[in-house]
DNA sequence: AGCACGCCGACT
DNA sequence: GTCGGCGTGCTC
């Protein structure tokens, strides 16, 4: 390789594929050469397939056997950061490369040369018979002469038909010509439009701006309640990177939210940035992925897949809402884009600002160790103040086992509703009830490729499973015992308790929100400014109203079931019951009138309940923190979950036990096995699971531990093994 | 991953 | 005889 990393033709190169060959594999470069890093198509046995210059031929194999690497493809290389990044990422998670590469290449059509379309241009030919439709084009190419336009926008802008512009080419007015689909996006200014800060905020800012401007690595932890203007203050931050020229990412964890956001971007920016998720188009995804790794993307706004978009000089990572949940991909590929961002800005020499109302343990923890730097916004923005909260004690309402609105909350509600504000009623439970079960013979309706309780969808009229979502028609008559008529539903679903406040409140106009009730995120969108502009007098949703959406005539919020999520054997359970309840007691009184939130449990002397009621978190944290460090679980411990899954039982039960005797590397670092116990769900699909858990101190080397181990056994190909370094949930 | 090869059972 | 099931092995 010459000192500028490029390979002359003939050397050996060495080319990570997207298939799994567990390792690359060497090629000839081809006539006139490539570079490390470049995009390349190579010939494999009978196929051609992508893949990398990943660096110099490992030797090895026959030299003279070598295949040419048939085409070097028109893309970007990938720099060496992101090789490097895909690296690390892939031995912390124990992730194959080729699958690594696969989530790096997540766009369509890499491999066919760049689509070219018709853009019109101001052409030199004369005008016979001018027409106002004419002068408006030609008014609208001249107004923006530096862009080029494709048939259908130039139309549209100038409000004529394409049959105007058409016959302007054909004068020779307008010129048509063939530019590349994929375009850069426009230039985002950060001097647009900034807000007014209010003094919190600009310390805030000035602090994240600084990092920036460090042009080194830095996490800082940007905790903010809900109203203090997070977004506008790390906005600041990503103002900072636009102006040195770097490259920016938000990671946003819910895709419903993207458009309010691409919004306030183009107010504060001028301009739209790149959008990156499931709901982006195929043409439009590849303009992405390509702009980045060209520099003609500045901000890509996105979901956890973003961060391995191949970004040439990124300078700064937002991730929005750090502690949801949505930021750890568990099937797959598991990995938290928390974690990963981290390591990626760590490599490319870039800052992270996570930023949320409620952080997780574990960057409170970094914070509190010091290795994240910590920014607070304390104060609400504007007249708004915190919601007052407070338990009901369940124990005393004495309310029937079929009914889930306490006296107590009903006399609150009613009294919201005499004022004409809104009163929002939280449970975070999809369905019309959970469980259905038969009188007669006790059997509980269980889905037939899961282990899973089917949940009742009155809605639908179907039983669904939650896991699969396989549904089916509520049985008339017992699947057990055959006896009719006995089946009954138990529990209570969000559809369940809206039935139960229409009978309570006849007048009152009733909302549902429950993600399974909307069949687009425009529905949703739609149906959640309806709420906001006062469409409804209660409404009642399940954990999607926790995230963002601002009711301001919301001044009550009551959660029916407390308890929920503080029973159970995950160790998580107290952190994302503190955090889910501190995000819907956010919900009230966003606007001007003070907000009540009250919470319905049987155990209002919890801990955690406690802790929400108080409002003191750092007392919360330290408890919890000192919780885990006696437990050594995460983040003072570390954890790694084994799922082995396959259509025999045997195999499953055979292997697991065979796994945990044979343990020895992990004894050698002084790990822990537990199991093999049933998974969560001890079927899916028709797949029996078992689950192994690992167990190791903070700076116990695990990957290599559990890759040591995992080698030992030979796996029957019916068998899967899924590894999951950092579970957040167990047993 | 694909795609070959190859070794068994069940059909025209 | 041959068609086709899917186990095993290979791809620079």
């Amino acid at each position: 390789m010459s000192a500028n990393g490029i390979f002359q033709a003939g050397e050996a190169v060495a080319v990570l594929t997207t298939q799994p060959l567990g390792g690359t594999l060497d090629y000839a470069a081809p006539e006139g050469g490539v570079a490390e890093g470049a995009f390349v198509v190579v010939p494999l046995g009978p196929r051609r397939v992508m893949g990398v210059v990943w660096g110099p031929g490992e030797g090895g194999f026959d030299r003279s056997r070598l295949r040419r690497v048939a085409e070097v493809l028109d893309v970007a290389p990938m720099g060496a950061g992101m090789r490097e990044f895909l690296t690390r990422a892939g031995a912390y998670t124990l992730t194959d490369m080729h699958q690594m590469l696969r989530m790096a290449t997540r766009a369509p059509g890499l491999t066919t040369p760049p689509g070219l379309r018709k853009v019109y241009r101001p052409g030199a030919g004369e005008v016979d018979r001018m027409t106002p439709a004419r002068e408006r084009v030609l008014g609208v190419l001249e107004e923006h002469g530096g862009l080029s336009f494709t048939l259908g926008e130039l139309a549209e802008i100038a409000g004529v038909s394409t049959g105007v512009v058409k016959g302007l080419v054909k004068l020779g007015a307008v010129s048509e010509e063939l530019a590349p689909r994929d375009v850069p996006y426009p230039a985002l200014d950060p001097g647009y439009g900034g807000k007014a800060l209010n003094e919190e905020q600009a310390v805030a800012a000035a602090a994240l701006r600084a990092g920036v401007a460090s042009r080194d690595y830095g996490t800082t932890l940007l905790k903010g309640v809900t109203g203090s203007g997070k977004t506008e203050v790390y906005l600041e931050a990503v103002a900072e990177c636009l102006a040195q020229g770097r490259q920016a990412l938000v990671l946003l964890p819910e895709i419903a939210l993207t458009q309010e956001f691409l919004a306030r971007v183009e107010a504060r920016f001028g301009a739209r940035p790149a959008e990156w998720h499931h709901g982006v188009t195929v043409t439009e995804r590849r303009r992405c992925w390509k702009m980045v790794g060209e520099g003609g993307a500045q901000l890509v706004v996105g979901a956890r897949s973003a961060l391995f978009l191949p970004f040439r000089e990124l300078g700064l990572i937002v991730i929005d809402e750090e502690h949801d949940g949505s930021y750890k991909q568990e099937d797959g590929v598991t990995y938290s884009a928390r974690d990963m961002g981290v390591l990626r800005a760590s490599i490319e020499g870039a800052q992270v600002v996570l930023a949320s109302a409620t952080p997780s343990l574990e960057s409170w923890a970094n914070a509190e160790a010091g290795k994240y730097a910590r920014v607070e916004l304390a104060s609400r923005f504007g007249a708004a103040v915190l919601p007052q909260m407070r338990a009901i004690d369940m124990r005393t309402e004495g309310l029937p086992g079929d009914r889930w609105v306490s006296p107590t909350l009903q006399g609150l509600v009613r009294d919201r509703m005499e004022k004409g504000e809104q009163a929002l009623l939280f449970l975070n439970r999809r369905g019309y009830a959970p469980v259905t079960i038969c009188r007669a013979c006790g059997h509980q309706v269980a889905c037939p490729d899961c282990d899973a309780r089917m949940v009742e969808h009155r809605f639908l009229r179907r039983l669904m499973c939650h896991q699969c979502g396989h549904t089916e028609p509520v049985p008339e008559t017992c699947p057990s015992c055959d006896v009719e008529g006995k089946l009954a539903p138990v529990g209570p679903g969000v559809e369940r308790l809206a039935e139960e406040v229409t009978a309570l409140f006849p007048q009152a106009r009733v909302a549902v929100l429950s993600s399974d009730l909307f069949g687009s995120a425009r529905a949703l969108k739609v149906a959640v400014e309806g709420i906001a502009a006062g469409a409804a007098d209660i409404v009642i949703g399940t954990q999607m109203v926790a995230k963002g959406h601002n009711f301001p005539l919301l001044t009550l919020v009551g959660v029916i079931d407390a308890d929920l999520g503080l029973q159970g054997s995950d160790l998580r359970a107290a952190e994302k019951t503190f955090q889910l309840m501190r995000q819907v007691a956010g919900r009230a009184g966003r606007a001007e009138a003070p907000g009540l939130a009250v919470l319905q449990s049987y155990q209002p002397e919890h801990p955690v309940i406690r802790a929400i009621l108080s409002g003191e978190e750092e007392a919360f944290w330290r408890a919890e923190a000192e919780e885990r460090k006696a437990a050594g679980v995460p983040p003072y411990g570390r954890l790694v979950g084994i799922v082995l899954s396959s259509p025999e039982l045997e195999d499953v039960n055979a292997l697991g036990m065979a796994m945990a005797r044979r343990a020895e590397p992990l004894r050698a670092i002084g790990a822990q096995v537990f199991g093999p116990a049933p998974a969560p769900i001890a079927r899916i699909r028709g797949r029996h699971r078992v689950r192994l858990l690992v167990k190791a101190g903070k700076a116990a080397p695990v990957q290599g531990a559990v890759t040591a181990w995992l080698a030992q056994f030979d796996w029957p190909a019916r068998v899967r093994v899924q590894v999951d370094v950092d579970p957040l949930s167990f047993f």
